[in-house]
RNA sequence: GGCCCCAUGGUCUAACGGUUAAGACACCGGCCUUUCAAGCCGGCAGCAGGGGUUCGACUCCCCUUGGGGCCA
């Protein structure tokens, strides 16, 4: 680098997060992407998306559109990458192959790279004997010194190559990690490692290498996972003699065994925490706090907030498991401090079959204001909000043992006269001053009118408070509600 | 098996040689209250073990143990 700058200095910070199409999005998947995203937007930087579908047998083209599905969702948007394209283009690996020819012919001018033709099934055998005779299943660097002579009569009979590394016997290296500090790594524990299968298939190393120093990548933020890959990279960069990125590998998301996130344990794919009512920036939040932490110590973020605060020298070394109670928790904060139109636009899904079309912005917002404190995910919503829109609803067998005894009939007809006299639009202080007046004259507790009156109108014993619901339903609707359960209540006592 | 990483309550974490070891989730009480929530107040619970270094270790070093990852 030209007077000692780093690439971030002269290009500006350029990171990536490069899935491959394997499977869905997990939360730790999604972690990675948060933090890189959050270090490209506080660093003015640019946040590349590069699929990485070079291992034809695992990789499927249709599991690319959920994974960028989710992590649009999250609002990660990215610079460049599938679907918005960038000047280091194409952003799949499966059509960078003329790219990858290019440097590998450039190792083998080189003498960094050199052809070799044991053959899958050889390697294999002599992996298996090794390890028979208690010897690391290393390659044994037969090819490595092979004459122009001896390569010929190889391919002569009919082998194909393979191309390897030359990867020194003795010596270490050292790689710097921003979360991990420096990690050595001993040469000797390494091998000759394969860069391109015989087939031409560039292997998973060496294609990251290629694509990350094509793309101008200055930070590789990635799971904890590749750690163990990142001498190999490392080789590969010196042999090609490209500067080395900073690297930066954040601690495993863990499962609440300990063991690596999976299908078993759940739902973890992100897709699936928009079904069943997360909201994403609670997602965000929660796991920005899985392996970092803010120095003022306030949880709660948004991703503005999150931005400004988060500090990747100061991620977490060790593995977190991944606590779905917590987010659960977080859920409910944000469904209660959400806007309301922001609250009612994410509800929509989830309220299709309960609010009607057409329904009255307002009082829909009024409505999810009133019940919003008491869930913890918007798939909650229908459950608490559908007597609202719907009257067509049983009543509780535990309410009605309880509230709808013999002197129901007359409590419930009391209310109703109350009710009669209010006005049509009647705000929750009138139900309520009714309601008390009422009470006294009876002689009675208020709540032995609220908790039977709760019951005709909403058919449930819990929900929010009374005098809201007869504003939100208005004065007829109680009416109704009020009858109907008077005549239940009197079909009950004859029984 | 080899190599690498990690280690504070059940979980996520704070602490960066001197603190009554802090906060959050969960859990348990209490308050508030028309119910359920929400909210508020309080409680339970931790430095994996052993050696060093130091006047002094959660903090630094080593070993052990445990967990995780990578490689086949």
């Amino acid at each position: 680098m030209p007077g000692g700058m780093t690439m971030a200095e002269t290009h500006g910070v350029r990171v990536r997060f490069a899935p491959s199409p394997t499977g869905e999005l997990h939360v730790g998947g999604a972690r990675t992407v948060l933090f890189n995203w959050l270090f490209a937007r506080q660093s003015g930087g640019k946040f590349i998306l590069r699929i990485e579908d070079t291992d034809e047998q695992r990789s499927k083209d249709e599991l690319v559109q959920p994974i960028l599905d989710s992590v649009r969702w999250l609002g990660l948007d990215w610079d460049e990458g599938p679907e918005v394209g960038g000047p280091y283009a194409p952003y799949f690996q499966s059509q960078r192959g003329e790219v990858y020819r290019e440097y590998t012919e450039r190792l083998v001018a080189s003498g960094h790279a050199y052809p070799c033709y044991c053959t899958p099934e050889e390697l294999a055998q002599r992996r298996e004997a090794a390890r028979a005779e208690g010897r690391p299943p290393r390659y044994d660097g037969r090819c490595r010194d092979l004459s122009e002579a001896q390569r010929r009569s190889l391919a002569a009979e009919g082998r194909t190559a393979a191309l390897r590394l030359r990867v020194p016997d003795t010596g270490q290296i050292s790689i710097t990690d921003i979360i991990r500090g420096e990690v050595t790594f001993d040469n000797a524990t390494l091998d000759d490692f394969v860069l391109v299968k015989s087939g031409g298939m560039p292997v998973y190393n060496f294609a990251c290498v290629v694509d990350d120093h094509t793309m101008r990548i200055t930070h590789v933020i990635r799971a904890e996972e590749h750690l163990s890959n990142t001498p190999k990279q490392v080789h590969i960069y010196r042999a090609l003699g490209l500067p080395i990125p900073e690297f930066a590998h954040v601690p495993m998301v863990l499962a609440p065994d300990r063991s690596k996130l999976s299908k078993r344990h759940g739902a973890t794919a992100t897709a699936e925490y928009k079904v069943q009512g997360y909201l994403p920036e609670a997602l965000n939040n929660y796991l920005a706090l899985v392996g970092w932490y803010p120095e003022d110590g306030e949880e709660f973020m948004s991703v503005v907030e999150l931005t400004a605060k988060f500090r990747l020298d100061r991620v977490s070394k060790s593995a977190g498991i991944y606590d779905n109670g917590k987010l659960t928790w977080m859920n409910g904060v944000y469904l209660r401090s959400v806007s309301l139109p922001r609250l009612a636009e994410a509800a929509a899904p989830f309220l299709a079959g309960v609010v009607p079309e057409g329904a009255a912005p307002g009082r829909l917002h009024k409505v999810l204001d009133a019940v919003r404190d008491r869930v913890k995910t918007l798939a909650e919503l229908p459950g608490v909000v559908g007597y609202f829109y719907s009257d067509q609803f049983e009543y509780e067998d535990k309410g009605v043992r309880k509230h709808f005894g013999p002197e129901a009939v007359q409590v419930l007809e009391s209310c109703r006269e109350a009710v009669a006299g209010m006005a049509l639009d009647a705000a929750a202080e009138a139900y309520e001053a009714a309601y008390r007046q009422l009470a006294e004259r009876l002689g009675v507790q208020a709540s032995a009118l609220i908790h039977p009156t709760r019951l005709a109108l909403t058919g449930q014993t819990v929900g929010p408070g009374l005098f809201v619901v007869m504003e939100l339903l208005g004065r007829d609707q109680c009416l109704a509600r009020l009858n109907r359960a008077a005549a239940f209540c009197r079909q009950l006592a004859a029984s």
